[in-house]
DNA sequence: GACAAGATATGATCAAGATCATATTTTATT
DNA sequence: AATAAAATATGATCTTGATCATATCTTGTC
């Protein structure tokens, strides 16, 4: 078995290490493989040895930032109130999101989505039920805790959980989509505000959040 | 000035007729700007007289035959309970939007959304407070008719057309990019739910609307 | 009817993603 | 060392969206 599984992975390593380079100081779109492939030395053809193309680098290079993320500190941080409205808060503060062009890490969820590749699709599952279980987990935690506005069965958590990823999802995709950051932003505070509700959480309490 | 105006626009006509034909049929992706001009008896050069890019002849497309759609109709029709919630009902009935790939004439807000280019953004803004106008003008009307679980002021309102924008247009976008049909049927219908919830109808009255 | 001028169409050309037959490199075996 | 075999890289080639200089067509004017 010629070549050692070392060599493969470290020349994929090295064209993922110039993609986000060029990704971090051009964007997405205005890298060409072949500019990936000469800052790698080596011709675009042997680009497709290691990806099968352009947008699986994409997600290779996404998803090797994501374990560094914020997001996922707060996903697998410690269960408590504060915790689930501040992930909310967190994916609704998108000034960061919204701004910069740049997909950032958190992104997963929002850029791949209506992707009609499969591929993406099940990239985009697995962002999906991760929060889902996450957010169902908080949920439960927090109906022991204190009273919440719906029954504490695992069916109608289910589907508070799908609901408020629905809305996450939908207002950051508004916000993204409009051009002007005013009504933008007031998309995503609803939005916030409507799911604090949905917990439970007292408007005035919800405004402590918001703003504090 | 030689050339009629009519001698452009019924070109720009042949085109969107074949592209219309070759979209249905084949898909957006899998038709070429060529395969197109050939159907329409030009080379594939003179396209780029007509349309700026494949996009935006694809936004053109879609527009064309949005006017036709029944959500047109619903957003045209008038005021009552009944109406909103099947407008609601309608968008979340999406097994004709999820199931062919195509897309249909409902689909500018949900394809279109994460686009970078400043034109779909715009296009897309137009759709969006074209929309939440219609809500809000529906919320109104409900609040005069029934008590509503919230306040019926203008700013109120204004959020809650936000937080249904939102959330339909997130189940509706989570539901198209997951692999399997059945999550995405639980994240449409609990969403609807909960949307109808917000509209202060009650949870047997949900129940009915969504299967009768 | 010929002509000028503007509007349209043509086809060569480019750029970039993707594919593939072929060449090269690397390792294990002898 | 030489060799076989597998892995990897090369560069030509294809496809498709987009651009552009040029050619062609249309119409009002003379």
């Amino acid at each position: 078995m010629p070549y050692p599984q070392s060599h493969k992975s470290k020349t994929k390593a090295r064209i993922l290490a110039s993609a986000a380079e060029l990704f971090s100081r051009k964007g997405f779109q205005k890298v060409s493989i072949g500019q990936i492939m000469k800052l790698a030395k080596m011709t675009h053809g042997a680009f497709y040895t290691h990806f099968a193309s352009k947008e699986a680098l994409y997600n290779e290079s996404v998803r090797l930032t994501l374990d560094k993320s914020q997001t996922a500190r707060l996903v697998k941080g410690p269960l408590s109130v504060q915790h689930l409205t501040d992930l909310v808060a967190n994916y609704c503060n998108l000034q960061e999101l919204v701004n910069k062009h740049e997909p950032g890490p958190e992104a997963v969820l929002f850029n791949e989505i209506g992707s009609e590749k499969e591929e993406i699709r099940t990239l985009f599952e697995a962002s999906y039920s991760r929060m889902k279980k996450m957010l169902e987990t908080r949920l439960m935690a927090l109906g022991k805790l204190k009273k919440l506005p719906f029954a504490n069965d695992r069916n109608v958590i289910a589907d508070k959980a799908r609901v408020i990823l629905a809305s996450l999802i939908g207002a950051v995709a508004i916000a993204k989509s409009l051009p002007g950051e005013a009504e933008s932003k007031q998309v995503l505070t609803a939005t916030q505000r409507q799911i604090l509700l949905m917990m439970g959480v007292s408007e005035n309490e919800a405004e402590n959040m918001l703003h504090g």
